[in-house]
DNA sequence: TTTACTGCAAAGGGTTTGCAACATG
DNA sequence: CATGTTGCAAACCCTTTGCAGTAAA
């Protein structure tokens, strides 16, 4: 996939540049967080572990690397916002989201599932018009601990 | 799947008593709304389209008749909330989403597709100890109508 | 005649923004 | 030194809630 391994510090201080953007400390504690998690956390998630970042900055920053493709925004089924590196610094994925406590894991799909849902995807663009920029295959349930929680 | 035609009010009605609620008007307003829709529909859409119900009737039936398993609530892209009706009043599809506008369109999925991702499902359930509810394969892009709009 | 439903208005919670001070190229 | 970045606080928007009155079983 990627001829040499990706340096995502590197990738961000670069793609923030093409933007007229600086990579501070602040975007780089959050991208280190972001490569921490290894799965999409919350604004708040964040906050709690970079102690002295406001909450605007944060959110500013997060903005700001979302439109430099260093972080994707995602929401899922709760109403607060998640962000996960973007797929081109880490690999191509899927989630497992618990409905009941709104935690999100990430997994992978076999890649003939994967081949499927592309040639479906360029169909589907073909006859509505659409330019399609990407998918998302979300399993949705109740995680082990919740379930056990219920009991 | 469906032995005879379901009746949506019918079915309403139904479902709400058996969680000790009513049928009432601004409910059957809500649904009718809905199934003339054909497509997720945010709360602001469906107060403008009925007019002398309150924000927090609207509010407040949908998540009824989300609990009593007559509509569905869905978060896509903005975070605003959509709902549609339950898929087992309607039929199981997918979304096609504009990143754009927001725009939320209904597709069917292959059958072939379907169950790739119905197999991948239950493998992912058992390696992870999910109990998983449903899935949810939506395509995302851009609009016919925002990419002219953007030339 | 009890229980659910309604509208109104106020509160809630995640997110955004104005602004003056600060830091970086 | 010009422009981007920060923290603070206030504003914002969608959504939820308290309450007193209304309607249905």
């Amino acid at each position: 996939m990627h001829p040499q391994p990706i340096d995502v510090h590197d990738t961000a201080d670069e793609r923030l540049r093409r933007d007229g953007q600086r990579y501070t400390s602040n975007r780089r504690v959050l991208i280190d967080a972001l490569r921490a998690a290894n799965r999409p956390v919350t604004v708040l998630e964040l906050i709690d572990g970079a102690p002295g970042m406001a909450q605007s900055s944060a959110y500013r920053n997060l903005s700001v690397l979302e439109e430099a493709g260093v972080v994707r925004r995602l929401v899922t089924a709760d109403d607060t916002a998640r962000y996960e590196l973007a797929e081109d610094l880490t690999h191509h994925h899927h989630h497992l989201i618990c409905e009941s406590c709104g935690s999100v894991i990430d997994i992978d799909v076999p890649a003939e599932l994967e081949d499927g849902v592309t040639s479906f995807s360029s169909s589907v663009a073909k006859s509505h018009g659409f330019r399609i920029e990407h998918h998302r295959l979300d399993l949705i349930g109740v995680c082990p601990a919740c379930s056990t929680a219920a009991r």
